[in-house]
DNA sequence: GCCTAGATTTCGATA
DNA sequence: TATCGAAGTCTAGGC
């Protein structure tokens, strides 16, 4: 890893085309070749980049380059494609090489599969008497995540979102499709569930007589919490 | 805009919880107090951040944690809900605070814009006799890119996606299920128009009766190019 | 300010 | 290897 911090303007050429402007910005080259441009503000995004597999090569300025005071030209050039990134560095303010090493990773916990094992255990939580016929349940388009039945038997699929937007209910709506074509399911009834339902996504809903289940994720965790201490 | 290499571990609590082990990083603090944690390697995206609005404290370890080796805990505190970051340092080996100064920004060209006007002015890319109506027709749940009409006088609403896959086709049939209750304008066929369209795309389009046309994004810049020469 | 659609999305799982 | 869905997505544009 090379951290270069100084002056310079960059111009991607790719997927569309890009121009940053003289500044001083931080530059980061990984162990893969791939470069960073950050600048002191916005999120994790940099302001520009070039994704591995890709090669840096670090060369002089043209004459006319060196007399608008660039200093050096990298081009960072992607392996597969025509992307390139070019990088004009005017003056350099530091430079620092140092070896990392291989990162032994990120250690991730709680996201949509776990909602979905969640509910699939509460299942009740849909209304009382319901009964898991099981989760990732296969068709043609895809599985849906969870099959039930309710009270009176009646098959129930439900999607599930961490955040409930309309193409989820798109998305649940051409399972139902395909799930009332089965003579053995039908009638298939539609469950929303999510732990936040945006309003239009609910509207749509609604429209396509799918119910929607705002899940309280904390509160199906706690209760998972009991259940685990009981064995 | 401060950068730190140092060996540390990282918790992050939030949306997720997820950890970090020991390991030499890249720690970067930008002048809103976020903080960015990368290793030599992946992709521009940091192992682990924190976004602003945030704040950054640091404090001495623990007994414990000193024990352990920890030299400092960052702590890296959302403003606005409960996400946490911290950082436990172990051994720092560079630390460089450098004042970069506001960036001037990013200047973009060529995305999906640029893709509906080239097609509003070459709208017989669509077949001969095509007439353009207008670019981002007015409807109730959000404006067409284009609608035109065929040399039959049709009415054609048409989407236009630098990549076109099924939320694409979805969106586009919303549209026409719209636009088709107009008795001005029905009957309304679908064009979806991209410079490339998945499979499964082309598919859920067929089976609607939209029509899919492939956009060679540098044969329209091309024919602009000449026009503009023209004039 | 909320909400929606796009992104040089990135990333992981799966067929 | 392609494809598809999720992301602590982020970000810009409307309303």
């Amino acid at each position: 890893m090379r951290v270069v911090i100084a002056s310079c303007s960059v111009d991607y050429s790719g997927r569309l085309n890009a121009h940053l402007p003289l500044a001083t910005r931080l530059l980061m080259v990984k162990a893969d070749g791939s470069v960073l441009v950050h600048s002191d503000g916005g999120s994790y995004k940099p302001l520009n980049w070039m994704s591995p597999p890709c090669r840096l090569d670090v060369a002089e300025p043209s004459e006319e380059e060196a007399a608008t005071g660039v200093d050096a030209v990298w081009t960072v050039q992607h392996t597969k494609n025509d992307d390139r990134l070019v990088v004009r560095i005017h003056e350099v303010l530091a430079d620092h090489s140092v070896d990392l090493g291989v990162d032994p990773g990120l250690v991730k916990d709680g996201v949509e599969a776990h909602l979905q094992k969640l509910l699939a255990e509460q299942i009740d939580i849909l209304g009382p008497g319901h009964q898991l016929m099981r989760r990732e349940y296969p068709t043609a388009i895809g599985p849906v995540d969870i099959l039930a039945r309710d009270e009176d038997g009646t098959a129930v699929a439900v999607e599930i979102k961490r955040r409930g937007e309309i193409d989820g209910v798109e998305q649940l709506t051409r399972y139902l499709e395909l799930l009332n074509r089965d003579p053995l399911l039908a009638p298939v009834r539609g469950v929303f569930a999510a732990q936040e339902i945006k309003p239009q996504a609910r509207v749509l809903a609604g429209d396509r007589g799918i119910r929607c289940v705002v899940l309280d994720y904390d509160a199906m965790r706690g209760i998972d919490d009991v259940d685990s201490r009981l064995f």
